[in-house]
DNA sequence: TGGAATACCTACCAATCTACTAGGGATTAT
DNA sequence: ATAATCCCTAGTAGATTGGTAGGTATTCCA
């Protein structure tokens, strides 16, 4: 069981738009040169971030990409998501999909375990924030909703 | 996010032999038309399963699979493994892999976000049975300590 | 003793996915 | 105007997925 890596440099790209928020725009090059990946690979894992309007883009000379909301505000769910869209296991447990299209799971079901499993997943990536990766925040202790507003320190 | 049909197909055969369990070997190719899969795969499947030390099999007339243990102490944590390999989500919060091999995680970290997944995952997994699976037991209480010993019952 | 039924093994395959690279077009500060 | 940037599409080598095919080994049973 292996997660692609365009979650992994997705979210890395997004933690780097966090560590440096408040300083204006960061061209795509910086972010690929600070996190160690590949240029080209990154614009199109950036793309979808975009689409799904968690970054803003800026053209031109002095352009780049910032985070559309405050760190403590993205979750790592909605950075997933749209870069792997919706999180289905297995065909029967989608996110999203209606479970009445599932047959064969009178007596003994697998279905049951993948529900189990998505929702443990679910719950860990909506309830972890950028903020709660970026600064040296206590591990352990993820969107704690009294807390909101904590942004990177830097 | 996906998860492979190796999985799925594993499960449910583990599951077949579960609802069964008590009753004698049960041959590949039953396993395969209770559920609707290809025998072909599915033998690549019970392989690993097998070597895992999950199933018995019998060779000759009369052969089959039956479980090595009862359906109670077996976990999908167990199945899992045994079909996909430890879980690695990604290279540096491998199930296994000490975690010394991991640079650039100083400051903003993406790490911490796979760990607590993992072990999110790895909770589900390890705490679930088959034999929570498999009867009609009530849904939402999974590996209870106090029902040890509870089988298909049929 | 000789099928027949079973497990077991290896190789092959088409389709898809992954992690890129390449090359060009659109937009904007200077 | 020019350079820097975002934006888009297409190609691609290698791996993975989800199988199929065909043979070998073992065991029950008539």
């Amino acid at each position: 069981m292996k997660l692609s890596s365009r979650s992994e440099y997705g979210l890395r790209a997004m933690l780097e738009l966090a560590r440096t928020y408040g300083s204006g725009p960061m061209a795509l090059a910086d972010i690929a040169r600070a996190q160690g990946m590949s240029e080209g690979y990154l614009e199109q894992i950036i793309a979808p971030l975009r689409r799904a309007g968690l970054v803003l883009a800026t053209r031109g000379v002095k352009g780049g990409y910032v985070l559309a909301s405050a760190p403590s505000s993205v979750t790592a769910g909605q950075i997933i998501r749209a870069l792997e869209g919706p999180l289905d296991l297995i065909e029967c447990a989608s996110e999203d999909s209606a479970e009445a299209s599932c047959r064969r799971e009178l007596g003994c079901g697998s279905r049951r375990l993948w529900i189990k499993l998505r929702d443990s997943i679910l719950d860990v990536l909506d309830s972890t924030t950028l903020a709660d990766l970026c600064p040296a925040a206590p591990i352990g202790e993820t969107a704690k909703p009294s807390r909101v507003g904590a942004l990177a320190s830097e």
